[in-house]
DNA sequence: GCATAGTTCAAACGGTCGTTTGAACTGGAG
DNA sequence: CTCCAGTTCAAACGACCGTTTGAACTATGC
């Protein structure tokens, strides 16, 4: 087969997100990224224009696979009769953990990048992250709605976002063994993470919202 | 009564504690710290030494009353019979959401900058915070686990790790109104977010938790 | 008044930051 | 071979970083 040869452009992504995930934006230079890229500094300003539209890219590259997954199964779910929450958070949680902590070092590389992202309290990167998963969450937010009829819309809304800080928190902890809490973020088996993590947002769901 | 003049050493941890959690450790520089606190750019060296023992001493200062009303609930709920576990979490989160948010903007401010710290996935930063808080957390889960004598270790690691996560992540969003998800934060009424936060935790912790 | 310990100050230290420049290289098209 | 758009490169830009210095100020005890 053709050799598939790495463009610098790719370099650049790869170590960004791995960078970025491991210190930060703020805490990671570009010096640092393109060394690691065995790149010229100048390069992230030909390819990118910026420091900040390097992130941007690099968000919008790890994101897209976790999306088009979401839609997926939204899609499919709302084909078949009206969905239940535990189908639905099962439909959100599993597309962030799965699919990217099933892929080995690399997997938990872009999961901690995108946890990190999603995490982050600071108003630039909520905004960019923001836009980048804006338009699945506002369907996502929807059926729940639909399939909690008897829930207020803040509360609703109140679920949401903690199953989208849990789902981040177990993200951006990939990688971090953290040895007090045992058995979190196992990498050896992520799929239990993923149905201990559906399993307490469901319990959370159905009898912790209140009307 | 006699003027309570700030010192600048006051002064700076009040700042302090603002900037690190609007911007984060790494985004604050030193020179926006001590021009908002009308104080000399060498006046952290003297007063703390430098930047990161700063950051130490806001966390310390910050944590302190939070860590003593857990201590104080915690000591009372085991002077009566065994606590459930819905008592052993409101003994958790209502010191860190009320006991700040209750507080006005300054409360707020606090709040956010715990959470902020809480959140963050920076090794020294998360070591920083786990220093500080370490014994009584160890305490939080030892009782958990006499609550919920059904569940595994692990599980009773993971749902503190998702309850030490979600109120950091409400923490956090002190001060930001996050319009998406209204009535979240809502600054009108903590107590409410307190309440359900400890009925989402609750019922998550009940039957959410796998054996 | 004077010495003294505590605090503040302007100024500068060496380093690193993100970004820009213009020349050098690359590989395919004509 | 020549040309040229695309890419890489070393070098430098001004700005800002955390930290240090040594002198100046302040207030208290003698």
């Amino acid at each position: 087969m053709e050799t598939p040869v790495e463009t610098t452009r790719e370099r650049l992504l790869n170590v960004a997100e791995q960078r970025f995930g491991e210190g930060g934006y703020e805490g990671t230079s570009l010096r640092a990224i393109t060394v690691a890229a065995a790149a010229n500094i100048a390069a992230v300003n030909y390819h990118f224009g910026s420091k900040e539209a390097l992130l941007r890219a690099a968000v919008a590259r790890a994101m897209a696979p976790v999306n088009t997954e979401r839609r997926r199964r939204l899609d499919q779910l709302e084909a078949g009769g009206p969905p239940t929450p535990e189908e639905l958070i099962r439909a959100f949680i599993e597309p962030g953990l799965e699919l990217v902590l099933r892929r080995g070092e690399r997997g938990a590389v872009v999961a901690r990048f995108i946890g990190r992202i999603a995490f982050d309290p600071s108003k630039r990167i909520r905004e960019l992250y923001a836009t980048e998963s804006d338009p699945i969450e506002r369907r996502y937010l929807a059926a729940l709605q639909r399939a909690l009829p008897q829930a207020s819309p803040e509360a609703v809304a109140f679920g949401y976002v903690n199953m989208l800080g849990l789902l981040a928190l177990h993200q951006s902890q990939a990688l971090s063994p953290t040895p007090g809490a045992a058995g979190v973020g196992d990498p050896e088996d992520p799929g239990k993470l993923a149905e201990n993590l559906v399993a307490f947002l469901v319990a959370a769901f159905d009898r912790g919202l209140r009307p």
